[in-house]
DNA sequence: ATGAGTTGTATCTGTCTTTGTTACAACAAG
DNA sequence: CTTGTTGTAACAAAGACAGATACAACTCAT
């Protein structure tokens, strides 16, 4: 299974409100516009956003803006705030193994840890990347298409 | 969303071959009822891990036994093997940016390398843990167990 | 060769998640 | 009070997953 799309759509939310900031109101079309999904669900990703803190929204006048500086939001924030998976459990694990089994009454406590490293793993890196990397990356690219 | 819960099954699965061979023929049968799912469940995983040349299955006369040594069989190599994504792509991109928006013209760029960095940490980290750690681990409380 | 036990696989089902879509009340501001 | 927007509900379509039944193909002991 792969991680939703929601959290590239989200990073590219953050992308688009950064650069366009200023020069255009970023209501959930314009921002539907750029990523070219349908406006409800960038209007659900914001509000996903909006309840972890990253974000405001103006309801009725419209447009959404940054809360906190660019290099505090990093991707395990979006992910954890548009990912909304059980316990934040990156591995399903299967839930009956059987107690009357030597190796089923112990799988989950031997497992429990290791793939707790591994998700901490994954963690780890994407604390280490932040909007800022990608609003700055974003427009070097631009910068060099306008020459 | 979450990391299938063939994945655990599968290492489930590797941790009773080696535990109960020698004192049980391990069919789909015998394995399903340790992990507690139906036994087509258990078939279909032990095809993707025979597919991947990670174990052996007896046509006919029954019976499942691991192909390599198990210090040889890392997270890595059961998860690739089981966990069916497209071009083993954990993220899911959005598909169609909209290329006349300086950002969504750009964005799979600036966020690929770094999904990727994402990813990679993952995987890194499943390949530091091996079949072997889990068996050793199992062995370890069921001994604690009998005492 | 035959029967018993097993694998490999197809098929169908129910459930869940994701995404797309329409619709509309609540709201802000000119 | 009109216009543009957000917040949210409701529903549909598609896909993944897991449970279940069924059965042909296969192996081996007798």
């Amino acid at each position: 299974m792969q991680i939703s799309s929601r959290f590239t759509i989200a990073i590219h939310v953050f992308a688009c409100i950064d650069v366009f900031k200023g020069d255009y109101k970023l209501t959930s079309d314009f921002l539907a516009s750029s990523v070219n999904v349908n406006s409800v669900v960038i209007r659900r990703i914001l509000q996903q956003l909006k309840a972890a803190g990253l974000i405001t929204v103006a309801r009725g006048s419209g447009g959404a803006s940054i809360a906190k500086s660019l290099d505090e939001i990093t991707f395990l924030d979006v992910y954890n705030a548009v990912e909304c998976v059980e316990e934040g459990e990156l591995f399903h694990f299967h839930e009956n193994p059987n107690p009357n089994c030597p190796v089923g009454r112990n799988i989950h406590r031997v497992l429990d840890e290791k793939l707790m490293r591994v998700q901490n793993a994954m963690e780890a890196e994407m604390q280490k990347i932040t909007i800022a990397d990608v609003v700055e990356d974003t427009q070097r690219y631009i910068q060099e298409q306008v020459k």
